[in-house]
DNA sequence: GTCGCTGCAAAGTCTTTGCAGAGAG
DNA sequence: CTCTCTGCAAAGACTTTGCAGCGAC
């Protein structure tokens, strides 16, 4: 394999510029910035993992104990988020939604279906041919996701 | 564009196969063949679209109303279907799923959001790349599904 | 102050399960 | 005959919604 151009968890986008851009979401919409919102765009960026709004009301109670923070509000917002194309949902297995930050970052995923971890990459060849594809067809691509599943390597040594 | 190895809905199952591979299924597994299970399968198979528990259910009460098929009844099916890798599903949009046959047949799809219209395909270059992709990270797979989201050429008229 | 937001609990969806009778093998 | 299936209805799981008080602006 010679000219690889696949890349692994390149992060790039930075949180002031998210917050930023959720603030001007918020204001152009005349929404509110309320420490609720604040904290589930900071805990959505500070995990690695996609997660569940269930995981995330979870992980936000441990962290912030004195909100209270409501699963609906968890709902709310992510529904907000995903409206507003700041957070993409993934489903995964028989039942639940991931979610994960950053749409305009693009990237497909590889999903482990022993101990379900999903790792991100793009890949520039495939990204390409998307794009053939639906230039063929006359189809107006908006968006799109790809999930491999399979065992990771990780996984498999322990099998 | 030149060597273009893409086709589209190239559907090459026979019913028959189809459903010597689901009798041997139940025999294997010690369950039993029923009416309900053919009609699913069926319906399954004569769809061209993709179809969500409920749809099919309405499908098959519309075409065998003497049957009194039950939602649960379509649910255990489309599971043990999923299961034993006869159907693969979808999810698409907020809620639901979507089930198709043939999961052998692999294919990817491309998603019309505004007429929810799901066209398959399949591209030499991107299921190479997968590989690739896979290989070098020791990752063992599976599966994989991908989703191309936007507008096709037929609503993009409309609108 | 105003008007949107939040937590709570109640209401919805969609899916699964328990059960007793029906039916395949 | 036996043991699995099925339909029905009830139970579950996950999400959404209504409401009254709270809080951002």
């Amino acid at each position: 394999m010679s000219n690889v151009t696949t890349n692994f968890n390149d992060r790039t986008i930075e949180y002031e510029q998210l917050l930023n851009d959720f603030k001007s979401l918020l204001k152009k919409n005349n929404l509110k910035f309320t420490i609720q919102r604040e904290v589930i765009l900071d805990t959505l960026y500070n995990s690695d993992e996609h997660l569940t709004p269930e995981l995330l009301h979870h992980r936000i109670q441990s962290k912030h104990p004195q909100l209270k923070t409501g699963i609906a509000t968890v709902y709310r917002t992510l529904a907000l988020l995903e409206d507003s194309q700041m957070v993409t949902s993934l489903s995964f297995g028989a039942q639940g939604k991931k979610y994960e930050l950053g749409a305009k970052e693009h990237h497909d995923h590889l999903i482990c279906t022993e101990c379900g971890t999903i790792t991100e990459f793009v890949d520039e060849d495939i990204e390409k041919r998307q794009h053939d594809i639906t230039d063929e067809l006359g189809f107006k691509m908006s968006d799109h996701s790809m999930q491999i599943y399979g065992i990771c390597k990780k996984c498999q040594k322990q099998l």
